[in-house]
DNA sequence: GTTGGTGCAAAATGTTTGCACTAAT
DNA sequence: ATTAGTGCAAACATTTTGCACCAAC
């Protein structure tokens, strides 16, 4: 359970409705979504949210940390997981999933550090063919 | 070396001076490009190439394995080099550069596998800040 | 001679920006 | 009372698509 105002306030933003429903709604859907299906979840509790207010809230639960972007070559989603996780990306329908496993990516953080870097992150993208696309 | 009217044939594909010359813009730059600088390097040599093809070149290279889409926040990028390797980004300025690290991915593909997909790559993405935006 | 490939223009997409108004501090 | 945040509309950039012409086979 993550207390949303207090974050907000540490980091100087201002608590509001928009940034709480957004919040719980990403948190709660447990899977990626699209900032247009962001939309869709909160329009039904709160009318009016506008996509742009969607995107600049999910910017700022990026920074803190609460969600993370995930480009895909078919759009861009959002995931609410905070954790390190692979992801799985179908070639040919573009649905992405969360993988249960993780690696260790010491070699290429300190590759990056290498190349003159600071890393603050590392993530790990699977591609093939999803279940139902075979 | 790649023999590239060889391989288009073996694809399907016929050979043209655009083909030709995109592959070896692309394959001789040795750093990740968008379609925009593929179209200005090649411009230089071949008058009159427009985006759309160069798009649908890069599509034809991608799957004869030549090149691979790097996906970035800010681009999307063409990478010439066809053996694995991992990517720094730069969250800042959105700069993409190779790392000459690999790590294990054996669990997150086996956790593809797994989940149903059939796995046919992956990748590795550092993220941080370059050291001209640090 | 066929049919795939190209160039052009135009469309579609998804994200960002500008601005006046509202609301959190 | 300030000033950040929002909603709306419009702009924007990038990638795709449709179609007529040309070139590879």
């Amino acid at each position: 359970m993550t207390d949303l105002p207090a974050l907000l306030r540490e980091h100087g933003y201002r608590t509001t409705a928009q940034r709480v429903v957004i919040h719980d709604a990403v948190s709660t859907a447990g899977r990626h979504l699209t900032a247009e299906q962001v939309l869709s979840l909160v329009g039904e509790r709160l009318p009016g949210v506008s996509l742009p207010t969607v995107y600049a809230t999910l910017d700022v639960l990026e920074e803190l940390e609460l969600v993370r972007r995930v480009h895909t070559p078919s759009a861009l989603l959002f995931d609410p997981r905070p954790d390190d996780h692979a992801h799985a990306l179908c070639r040919s329908c573009g649905r992405v999933e969360d993988i249960e496993a993780t690696a260790d990516l010491a070699g290429p953080i300190k590759g990056a550090r290498r190349a003159g870097y600071e890393p603050d992150g590392a993530e790990i993208l699977v591609t093939g063919l999803c279940p139902s696309c075979r």
